[in-house]
DNA sequence: GGCCGCATGTAATCTGTTACATGATTCT
DNA sequence: AGAATCATGTAACAGATTACATGCGGCC
């Protein structure tokens, strides 16, 4: 049964962890549990984890089988489904088109990427580049346009240019680093 | 009957938008919906306000009287009690203690501490200087204490140092824009 | 006659959190 | 003996979004 929505942001994490290597949701937590790493910008709640790993098999996404390992209680292993590699390699290589998307969804990209090899990531930081030149471009027009009495508009516009300048600045830092 | 639970962000931008002068759901919808003032921070969805309005009238923040208007639909409109002026106040004079919370929650009281008096708000943008000179140093002291192999981790870092640091320089900014 | 603005809502659904249930093994 | 770790879940709820329902008055 192929899947009718796009999965969110959680679930392209998941698909990238098991990308790695197969895992159970025991695992799967931990990893995300660390302060390293993507669990420094994703976290996810148990409860939640073994509901996401049940419709995500049923969508198609992933399959598992059942470890059982001697005395230990069974594992439910689950790995990738050709759409779900897929769908993770899509989502992994391009930009976030919203500023505030940056701090979580775009580090997690960056975080696959890395992993993926260097040229993966150098792309996908470029394209991300180029998303924030034009966030600049908008912002500096709707700043002009706002009338003398605006004030607080125009500090509002101010954060947000400020944001993106940092975001600019830290991902010609990121570039650096990868050549 | 006191409530038990502290109220959440959008409640505060209403206590805010009503504390200065009485309005019902439409006006404020209305209000949220510009983009400009607060609406270019925060907005609602009509089904969300309304219902919002009627929990925080039985929790006591909010009181209404009906409107009839000649021929018009009638209006319930809002104004605060006394402990929703005075849940409100106490909110809009405290700086947000995460970083993600700048973008909507600190901007949000600053909109309405400058309405206040610019006094209010030079307070609140000294204070918000504080909190980012201290999630400076404990982004330093983590980014020091990882080891040379965690590169990722420190890319992460230096993100969200170049995101407080820019923060700082536009609340700078703001305090010399009122001064 | 039809559409837009005014004005108030209900119902269903989605993502995510909180709290709880269960049971085995290993460590102290 | 008791606590922590391994391992999988269920139930209830909260905040927010999407879609829909209703009805009046004024404008083109």
């Amino acid at each position: 049964m192929p899947r009718t929505q796009t999965p969110f942001s959680l679930e392209y994490i998941l698909l990238g962890l098991l990308d790695q290597r197969p895992m159970h949701g025991y695992d799967l937590h931990r990893k995300l549990s660390e302060v390293s790493g993507v669990g420094l910008v994703w976290q996810i709640k148990q409860s939640q984890l073994y509901a996401l790993l049940d419709r995500m098999e049923t969508e198609g996404l992933l399959e598992s089988r059942l470890v059982t390992d001697g005395s230990r209680p069974p594992r439910k292993e689950f790995s990738l489904t050709g759409i779900g590699r897929q769908t993770f390699k899509a989502w992994m290589v391009a930009p976030v088109d919203n500023e505030r998307d940056v701090r979580q969804e775009f580090l997690a990209r960056l975080y696959f990427a890395r992993q993926t090899s260097p040229e993966t990531a150098v792309e996908l930081i470029e394209e991300q580049i180029c998303a924030c030149l034009e966030w600049v471009e908008s912002l500096e027009i709707a700043r002009q346009n706002l009338s003398t009495n605006q004030r607080f508009d125009r500090l509002v516009y101010e954060f947000r240019l400020h944001q993106v300048r940092a975001t600019l600045e830290w991902l010609e830092l990121c570039r650096r680093s990868l050549s």
